[in-house]
DNA sequence: TGTACATCAGTGAACGCGCGTTCACTGATGTAC
DNA sequence: TGTACATCAGTGAACGCGCGTTCACTGATGTAC
């Protein structure tokens, strides 16, 4: 297969495209539409394969060329969709401290990546609960990887140096919660509404901001208390 | 109508089983059908029509006797649930100052709730942004309520007196998005798993401490800086 | 380079199935007198 | 109380529709020589 294409390079079609080429084509549109149809309402479930293949311009039977089922379709993008943010939490999370300034820059710049991939966050948002089991099932496991790599930075603090290792993880949590709350209010706006917009980067830092200050002053489960 | 049912109930059937008795228990039959369903796979929207009149023992035809579509039953079952739901907030809830030991009484009561109407909160849980549009907005709607009601309720707090409203907003915001996780996390867990809904419910309620920690802390936003 | 053959992405027709909705109906329950 | 008529929850058959899946096919692209 893949000696099969090296040969294939040294006889390019007329028009430079391949038959490679095309078929990688038609998959992309595959997953487009479906991520566009998706977002646009019922969340991935209510697709149906023929839906998926109308607006990808194909015919139904040309589905099976590219995926099993429309739900190795989905896996593949919830996996498309985590590259992407994966790519999008590294570039956010390089700061070990939590300053005010720090917390702001990283706000700002992960709301501005969601609204930049869109559909990818909303596929996901939306596929969160109302998946199947196995869409499910991936995701969650991923938003986990994420908040333990979230508390690996943490650890780093200074501030936090003396928060346990298990304390860490809730405070990750709280920080996921957040950030994951502040991305679905981020979708629910209109991408002209930056007056809005401002306002919930403005409210995720301020929480943010809350949580580590509680973070910071805590004691562990047999510490001080509020009251 | 209501006169008739007046009248109705001076002429008892034979069985003391009245044709609006009989109506009104094919209508439960239909909720419960439903509630049952969602909770088990594929979601609310997922459903048919006739799946749910076969689950309720009825024709098809049957369901248009008592709801006009799918849509309007679901409607019917997020009030439904809400109304489990509030009753179970304003239970807890009647806490006014976040002491460690009323946190632990509150949260423990609350996911014990959860517990208890299981299929409520699941059926919420799910069509909190998997449904349609409609039951999305209708359960928002419900969600910004409890923490408008919480902010009130945090302001009597002694210790968050000096927090501006907006702010309390932020902290019951939090609290509220904690609470909906530790509820997630607790219908994922097999019942008798009590040792992992145990460490659920303890992790939930060291989180609130510390965005209770936080709050109390908390300057404003021109205020003071964890680093 | 030119030719004969192989590959395979995409086609179009066909299938059986469950869907939502309609309709005239039935027969138990309820009402009027 | 007894009888004749009205109501209406639930029935069962029928409809047209979009679904997922299968299949033999076509014709452009690729390979071998």
């Amino acid at each position: 297969m893949t000696s099969q294409r090296v040969v294939t390079a040294l006889h390019p079609a007329a028009d430079g495209v391949s038959r490679d080429d095309r078929k990688a084509r038609t998959r992309r549109a595959l997953l487009d539409a479906a991520l566009e149809l998706t977002s646009r309402d019922r969340g991935y479930s209510g697709l149906s394969l023929r839906e998926i293949a109308k607006a990808a311009g194909v015919v139904p039977a040309a589905f099976y060329r590219h995926f099993e089922s429309t739900e190795e379709l989905g896996l593949t993008l919830v996996e498309e969709s985590f590259v992407t943010i994966r790519r999008t939490m590294r570039e956010v999370r390089e700061v070990p401290v939590p300053t005010r300034h720090l917390i702001g820059v990283s706000v700002d710049a992960f709301l501005g990546y969601v609204l930049e991939h869109e559909l990818h966050f909303r596929f996901i948002m939306k596929e969160r609960y109302g998946g199947s089991a196995t869409l499910r099932t991936a995701i969650r496991q991923e938003v986990r990887l994420f908040t333990s790599e979230l508390a690996t930075d943490l650890a780093r603090a200074p501030k936090l140096s003396h928060v346990s290792t298990a304390d860490l993880q809730l405070v990750a949590a709280l920080v996921v919660q957040t950030v994951i709350s502040a991305t679905e209010l981020t979708l629910d706006t209109r991408p002209e509404d930056t007056a809005e917009l401002d306002r919930i980067a403005a409210d995720a830092q301020a929480q943010l901001l809350i949580i580590f200050i509680g973070g910071e002053r805590w004691n562990g489960r047999n510490g001080d208390l509020p009251d």
